[in-house]
DNA sequence: ATCGATTTTATGTCTGCACATATTAACCCC
DNA sequence: GGGGTTAATATGTGCAGACATAAAATCGAT
């Protein structure tokens, strides 16, 4: 039957859930069927099956055909990280976003972008820096890099006005990317922008994005120090 | 009908993939009902309803009862990242684990632990301080506080065979808790341990882990220069 | 018009059934 | 016993139909 306020799935995902973290499920064990666990609960195996898949996509319980359902022997929670938008970053904090644009133009493409856009040695690409602001304060420092031949309107999209990242998110399809955060020593360039000394340490988040089919863009952002980025599991 | 190899969900998902890709469906737009894309594309609502679930818990579509479903504004894939567990980390990379147990014991509790953990001013708690090594190599360095009152049997863990994050992942119960990642100058303690000069970028980990009654740890874990948090997307 | 009640509609969930698929377990033959 | 074949079984997926629920659209009375 409907439950109404609380779905059904959810209550055999809880209940479940309590055994696994009352140890009456232990780590590695084997748990009862789908088939038993919908004849105890009083459920269709289908909204039992609901249930431990969620379970299972959280990392809690591992699940293999004819073998059956386990506990995980580690049961880890995982975390989801929505792929930073700096404007959204700053709003969600409660700060003003503002983005002003530093330099743009074509360049040559130094060895860690080059490879991350599948360019030729020598090639040229377009190049962005600008810079990131939170009510008027440095927020964040970026050094992008835009493959011409994927997004072929960027060298025209008036960036004065909108972010290179959201005018791509909004103009170039995109598919897959590797997100990469590292601790780094400020540079000369991004300490001048952010205000802080050169070598003072900061977020580096360092983000390849690719289309269906090729490499659109490659970005190095550094955050301003006390930045810190945050989860929940 | 089944198709075996490739599950109908999944090709209803990449199709409409497809249409969100190619900006055959713009961002905000509302898209066709279930009953219409399963009338189009000859599969039952239920498998439709998987396939744009899928995608909305990926973040490229918003769904509301009734208002239908539409594209995101700003289509972004979120990243899952599975909570770091130094061992898995390190094995990963195709390194021998090791670990070494520097001190534990009882001490007052400061500040940032005493408040993730809900103490009183003043409280003690368990402390562990340890040394995660890479094929030998310094890899973390953790300064954890366990509250005693949601893991008794803490202070009897075996911490020079298992790492006190594994031991506490398979004896205290636990449901949530966040992550934090920050850039900051080594301290003075965990340069020492991690073999770097103090005031060197590190990244530093706070993760507070709290169980279903009671919040359980805080653990601080600073990487040996060079570690990157790596996600794809 | 305006506000509130009612209808409509798209998604959310549930069920029962069926078949598919991946493994494990059992079996058989030598 | 060894090795390959077959059966058994738990999960994975698909479908049709039904009801639940939220929110937009409509209608009605003031």
């Amino acid at each position: 039957m409907t439950t109404g306020r609380r779905p059904a799935w959810r209550a055999v995902h809880d209940e479940a859930l309590r055994r696994i973290q009352t140890r009456e499920w232990q780590p590695g064990e084997l748990i009862p069927s789908e088939v038993a666990l919908a004849r105890e609960l009083g459920h269709a195996r289908a909204t039992v099956n609901r249930a431990l898949r969620a379970l299972a996509e959280q990392g809690l319980l591992e699940r293999r055909r004819r073998a059956g359902t386990r506990v995980a022997e580690a049961p880890q929670r995982r975390a989801l990280l929505s792929v930073p938008i700096v404007r959204e970053e700053v709003e969600e904090r409660g700060a003003r976003y503002a983005h002003a644009l530093i330099a743009r133009g074509a360049a040559p493409v130094p060895e860690a972008p080059r490879l991350a856009l599948g360019l030729a040695p020598g090639a040229r690409a377009e190049r962005v820096r600008a810079l990131h602001l939170a009510d008027g304060r440095p927020y964040a420092w970026e050094d992008r890099w835009v493959n011409l031949a994927a997004a072929p309107d960027f060298a025209a999209a008036p960036l004065d006005e909108i972010s290179a990242n959201e005018w791509l998110v909004r103009h170039a399809p995109f598919d897959r990317g590797t997100l990469d955060y590292a601790a780094e020593p400020a540079s000369a360039d991004a300490a001048a922008h952010l205000g802080c000394a050169p070598g003072t340490p900061v977020m580096v988040l360092e983000r390849a994005t690719q289309g269906p089919d090729a490499p659109v863009t490659w970005v190095r952002l550094a955050y301003a120090p006390g930045y810190r980025l945050r989860m929940k599991i």
